[in-house]
DNA sequence: CGGTTTTGACCGGCGC
DNA sequence: GCGCCGGTCAAAACCG
């Protein structure tokens, strides 16, 4: 089995509980096939997006509307998706908007107890226990078992590895990934109290595809306040939360599923991306779906796009039929 | 000079 | 218990 440096990665479906661990990432990739492959499926609830990033690079690296449509998340099985989001959508939204910093649900406290137990304690006292190696050590974790925050990855299609996704970003490691000649680097959500984590990895079957996987919920909304997209200012508006994307390709999410505010941005922001290249592939076509991409309840549930007809329609000239299942 | 990146070492989990 | 491996630390280097 190739890519078994990905055997831990995990991805939590933002509106459930339950992990989809992905045991192999070649299976991940299939299993991954494109946006569009989810806009046939109702089973899914959430929007795949091509985090792709045309923002970062020259003209002559752009212009490749297909590869642009192959990026997708990584996303957990409809079954389980379908098992838990309708039962407990708003614990499940609190589990990603609220900070792991301030649990307040015993949802959240189990569900962000790495954090918890990880992040915080690592550099206060234990002066007694440090004495004997030469780096302090992380406190010693009670019978509990580890648990991750909630994951999620992108595959995407880019030239550069670390893609622009509107926060800032430090690299705090790098390691070299088994049976990959790729490296994989770790970053952290630069903003203090903000305990966000992302690795980005180089798939060694796709060189050109980098898997970017997010842990954690920023606490804050992206500090770059002014993108060159030009469709609503997201990032600059005191409401972001409730500005969000689900995918302007109307992507089936389902009415009763709540989905982070925080998560929807990060979507939004890498689908924003998408929109950018696909304007430039289909010109007025792309200003249409610009215009219409965010329709959305004021309690942040993310409506049925109604761009979904005329989408499938545009996306039917770049998209192979067989992709483009119906509902 | 402050923030970021690099990089070797270390730690903990896990499988055998 | 041991070794492997993913993840993290932290000092040094780098950079604007």
């Amino acid at each position: 089995m190739e890519f078994t440096d990905f055997s831990k990665t995990s991805f939590y479906y933002p509106s459930s509980q339950s992990v989809w661990d992905l045991g192999d990432l070649a299976a991940a990739e299939r299993n991954s096939l494109g946006f569009m492959e989810l806009l046939g499926s109702q089973h899914h609830d959430f929007a795949t997006v091509s985090p792709h990033s045309s923002l970062l690079e020259t003209p002559q690296q752009q212009r490749q509307p297909s590869a642009k449509l192959s990026s997708s998340i990584l996303q957990a099985p409809p079954s389980e998706q379908l098992v838990t989001s309708k039962v407990e959508p708003l614990c499940s939204d609190h589990l990603l908007a609220n900070p792991p910093a301030t649990p307040n649900s015993s949802s959240i406290s189990s569900a962000s107890s790495e954090a918890l137990n990880e992040e915080k304690p690592k550099r206060e006292g234990n002066e007694e226990e440090k004495s004997h190696t030469k780096k302090q050590l992380k406190p010693k974790k009670n019978n509990q078992k580890r648990q991750r925050e909630a994951r999620v990855a992108f595959m995407t299609k880019s030239e550069v590895d670390h893609l622009e996704d509107g926060y800032r970003w430090r690299k705090y490691g790098q390691k070299a990934v088994k049976n990959s000649p790729f490296p994989r680097s770790y970053y952290r959500c630069t903003t203090a109290s903000c305990n966000v984590k992302k690795r980005v990895e180089r798939s060694f079957r796709d060189p050109s595809t980098v898997v970017t996987t997010y842990e954690g919920q920023h606490t804050h909304i992206s500090p770059l306040t002014s993108r060159p997209i030009s469709n609503g200012g997201f990032f600059g508006s005191s409401g972001a939360a409730s500005n969000l994307g689900n995918g302007c390709f109307g992507f089936p999410i389902d009415g009763s599923t709540l989905i982070s505010p925080q998560f929807q941005q990060l979507v939004h922001y890498h689908h924003q991306q998408q929109q950018q290249e696909l304007m430039s592939c289909f010109g007025g076509v792309g200003e249409y779906l610009n215009s219409h991409a965010n329709e959305y309840d004021d309690d942040n549930r993310v409506k049925k796009s109604r761009v979904l007809v005329k989408d499938n329609g545009l996306l039917q000239d770049v998209v192979p039929s067989h992709m483009l299942k119906d509902e």
